[in-house]
RNA sequence: GGGGGGGUCGCAUAGUGGUCUAGUGCGCCCGCCUGCUAAGCGGGUUGGGGCUGUUGAGGUCCCUCGAGGGUUCGAAUCCCUCCCCCUCCGCCA
């Protein structure tokens, strides 16, 4: 949620901020300010009688005259009619305002779509294999490590299932990079629900604008999360941090549930894009002025995964046009694999500043009987999983069909450096 | 799933229609006292919102006793719905 005091004190900067945005944001921000005046100007007035009752109550102790009774019930009916006009005033307020996306950032670069994103750095460089690689559906397939006909065959399009090399080599990414954010990056790890509330989805902005693409149970109102990132943001929801905690750094790994709706012709085969998958996520909560530092830190946190892993990537600036609604600045690692011939996305950091700090009610003190204010969160991918798979799989492959494990991965496969394709499938 | 108890300003508690502008203890902050510390003494200490003003000084009013409704001239207190915690029984990884 962008803070209130920008529609009233700073409209043109604010709205010329989202103009960079699209147009749709702009006309919803100047209904915004139009009925958030309306809210003060009914507020002003509710407070005004309100004042005038509590001061004549207290003169009414004891026994009230009839006319003394008659009085203050046309003042209670007057008050009754207003407070209902500014409840209604204030739900439309605050749902105008929950669908305000974030201020882009200034350093964000002005862009219709993914297409304008900015290549920022690159890392290694793209693998050429000298014979025809595969992508990684057909060679994991042959490895017996991957069956998305059972995936199908159990939950429908979009689910896969990993066997044998594949389940462990999972496994060992997500020990692998937990270990890498706890003990080397100082990130804390937490375990969190996978399902959340409404009003936590809502903190961390997936709500109300996305509820098409979650998964949620009706019969307990429990939303799946997406990302670890809703639990993570939402630890500390509703809470004041008291002074000398902040950078709060937090690390999980979570299954990930997703829809997928938006994206329905899109990445239909293999496991680029599924409905549940494994994602280790980063967050942190952070002093206001040291945010932009912290995003760079988080970057550096997610591309070391990658470096170990030996995958080459880029690092890209996403633009306006290309950035979530609750984030301010977004870098994407997309990492290159072999097999599919592209970059894929495996990690995006962000800096939300104080815009689901705000949502979520979470606020700090910088000294004992300070004031209290929002802390910035950060989130980042570190990072996800079965595309990170793909990349290992893909650029590592070999002429016989095998794939060699990055040695960073070995100590946690039990040693394993190769997986061997498999002589049969059990399926006839 | 069934029964019982309970959510009050950091923590612990008091408060059963106006005297609550929510008391008390602990903790914390400031000051006094004091070789130093502790004790003692005095003062302060929920969170938010509007207007005004400042760039986060102040002033003023409103809201806030788990959340939302209701009754009443007036609700922490009475009624309804919901959420959460504890406890007993049943079931269960």
């Amino acid at each position: 949620m962008l803070n209130p005091e920008l529609l009233r004190r700073n409209p043109d900067l604010t709205r010329a901020a989202l103009a960079r945005r699209d147009d749709e944001s702009v006309r919803a921000f100047d209904r915004a300010v139009e009925s958030d005046t309306v809210w003060r100007e009914l507020t002003a007035r509710v407070e005004a009688l309100r004042a005038q009752r509590n001061e004549q109550s207290r003169g009414l102790r004891g026994k009230p005259s009839p006319e003394q009774l008659d009085q203050m019930r046309a003042l209670r009916d007057e008050l009754a009619g207003l407070e209902t006009q500014l409840q209604s005033a204030e739900v439309e307020r605050d749902t105008l305002l929950s669908w305000l996306p974030n201020l882009p950032d200034a350093s964000v670069p002005m862009g219709k779509d993914d297409a304008e994103n900015v290549l920022v750095a690159t890392w290694g460089e793209p693998k050429r294999l000298d014979f025809q690689p595969l992508p990684h559906w057909e060679l994991a397939e042959t490895l017996g490590i991957l069956d998305l006909e059972a995936g199908a065959r159990l939950s429908g399009a979009r689910f896969f299932v990993l066997k044998g090399a594949g389940a462990m080599l999972q496994r060992a990414l997500t020990n692998f990079m937990l270990d890498l954010h706890v003990h080397q990056q100082g990130y804390t790890e937490v375990h969190a629900p996978y399902l959340v509330r409404g009003e936590v989805m809502y903190g961390s902005g997936q709500l109300p604008k996305f509820a098409d693409n979650l998964y949620h149970d009706e019969e307990e109102d429990l939303w799946l999360i997406p990302t670890s990132e809703v639990p993570l943001v939402n630890l500390y929801r509703e809470q004041i941090i008291g002074p000398g905690l902040l950078p709060l750094k937090l690390t999980a790994q979570s299954p990930c549930f997703r829809r997928e709706k938006v994206a329905a012709g899109r990445d239909i085969r293999g496991i680029k894009r599924v409905k549940q998958f494994y994602k280790v996520e980063m967050v942190r909560l952070v002093e206001p002025e040291d945010s932009m530092q912290h995003l760079d830190a988080l970057v550096a946190d997610a591309e070391a995964v990658l470096r170990l892993l030996e995958l080459p990537y880029q690092r890209m600036l996403l633009c306006t046009g290309d950035l979530g609604v609750a984030m301010a600045k977004t870098f994407d690692l997309n990492v290159w694999c072999a097999g599919s011939d592209e970059w894929q996305e495996v990690s995006s950091c962000s800096n939300a500043n104080d815009f689901q700090a705000r949502r979520a009610n979470i606020r700090f003190r910088r000294e004992q009987g300070g004031r209290t204010e929002y802390p910035h969160t950060l989130n980042g991918s570190g990072v996800a999983l079965p595309r990170c798979l793909i990349a290992i799989l893909e650029n590592n492959q070999q002429p016989d069909g095998s794939v060699v494990i990055p040695a960073a991965l070995r100590p946690y496969m039990g040693g394993l450096a190769r997986i061997e394709p498999v002589a049969q499938s059990t399926s006839s």
